[in-house]
DNA sequence: CGGTTGCTTGAGATCCATCAATAGGAGTGG
DNA sequence: CCACTCCTATTGATGGATCTCAAGCAACCG
């Protein structure tokens, strides 16, 4: 099952007909090393659909800094359905190995003329990462390192959980401490110190790539984060879009 | 003439129909003094418009701190134009008394289907919107306070260029320190300090509520601003809805 | 006027970055 | 199996950027 059509199932009432079409945009699928997938300055031809693995988005400044912009997990598309920018302002990259789609354009038009239901899990997906788009800034913007890791793996083990890669509150986490330092906004060395204060304190384990969190709720609490973030879903404009009122 | 045509001129060619589908969208208009226009947990049935003032969207935390997520000026809506989400995960608050509209989600529905350049012009509204967000998320992780002022002024000034409120490298910029403060994750003295620097080092002027940039070049250079941001038109998946190539 | 709000300035405390060095693992070739 | 290398994790020490607290001012306003 597509990590896609399982994350889109939370947005809107699927059918099996709209689960058909998403599952036939996700082919056919293509390998990658680590490494950029689109870089900036490109001009995309195809909206990015992740099926397996970690990417992000990211940005290169001149001063040599790197800001990871998002996190792109299975089922995430790298961008907005509805629209290719001409040329790319940030690049998108592979933090592991992974497996991807190249989804034509048109064949997402298609995809959204063809069920209003579609077209409304498409929609809330985008408000969806909107709002985590949101909370990461937030993040950044007013949370302190230990508030901002505990936030993330709140995340990760959120939406992982959405696509079924959650397994007993424990889930893979492929990450460096140098990418969490330059997706929060912190050092390579203050993330290890950060992450050390989270072990200490019994909240989680983080050994090798695997994350276990053995205290959801304490750890939301620490880091303020809400669960509700991905609940609303979105109310398609199109009356007859909407899931039943 | 609404800023919000003013505005999406930039994004698709529009013809005179496009843009009295547009305007028909901006009224009636409302004034609104400062203060909350959309709570967080609202469930929101309609998107604002600003044709006047200026607005954001914010977050409170617990803890009593506050974010800006981002700021709404004239011509800007307040959510993307084709979903609502069921509740607010977010505030929207007026920063000065605004003039705005609440546009019914049908409304905004038919202008879509009306015309494919409209829907190509809210598309690129959108991509851009969230090339700002990517910014302003790049500013709070990797940008020195000096810079984060910098930047956000370049994007100001730019923004407001586009509706035609920048004369002469001036404009309005209504935000208290405190304003600034929360939107660039920072203190409200530091916020003073940094301007202090700015001021004295001549690139800008900035008393009352008036800001000059005296050396645009040097500012972007110096805060690593990209004007191209907002040039990228999006291309909509409808080939017809595109721009000549 | 007195009250409120926003700006400014000073001094000290904190959080986090930077620099530098060590240690652990995984892969590679001999 | 060992020596070697590369990459990542870890630790210590120091400095700097920014926050917080506190006070004084200026402007506005009923």
């Amino acid at each position: 099952m597509s990590p896609f059509v399982r994350k889109l199932r939370h947005g809107a009432r699927l059918g099996e007909d709209d689960e058909a079409i998403l599952a036939g945009l996700a082919e056919p699928a293509r390998r990658l090393d680590r490494g950029d997938i689109v870089p900036e300055g490109a001009e995309p031809r195809s909206v990015i659909l992740v099926l397996e693995g970690w990417a992000c988005r990211y940005k290169q400044l001149e001063n040599g800094k790197r800001q990871i912009t998002s996190v792109l997990l299975p089922g995430d598309l790298g961008e907005p359905f509805g629209a290719l920018p001409r040329v790319m302002d940030h690049a998108v990259g592979a933090l592991t190995p992974v497996l991807l789609v190249r989804v034509p354009p048109h064949a997402l038009h298609r995809a959204v003329r063809a069920s209003p239901r579609v077209e409304a899990a498409l929609w809330w997906d985008l408000l969806a990462a909107q709002a985590l788009q949101r909370e990461h800034l937030v993040s950044l913007g007013r949370r302190s390192a230990v508030e901002r890791l505990g936030h993330f793996l709140c995340e990760v083990h959120l939406r992982l959980g959405l696509v079924g890669l959650v397994e007993q509150s424990s889930c893979d986490i492929p990450l460096t401490q140098g990418d969490l330092a330059d997706l929060l906004g912190l050092s390579a060395v203050y993330v290890n110190r950060s992450l050390q204060e989270l072990r200490g304190s019994g909240l989680i384990s983080l050994r090798g790539r695997r994350l276990t969190l053995h205290d959801v709720q304490a750890l939301r609490e620490l880091s303020m984060f809400s669960p509700d973030l991905l609940l609303p879903q979105g109310v398609t404009l199109a009356p007859a879009a909407t899931a039943p009122a």
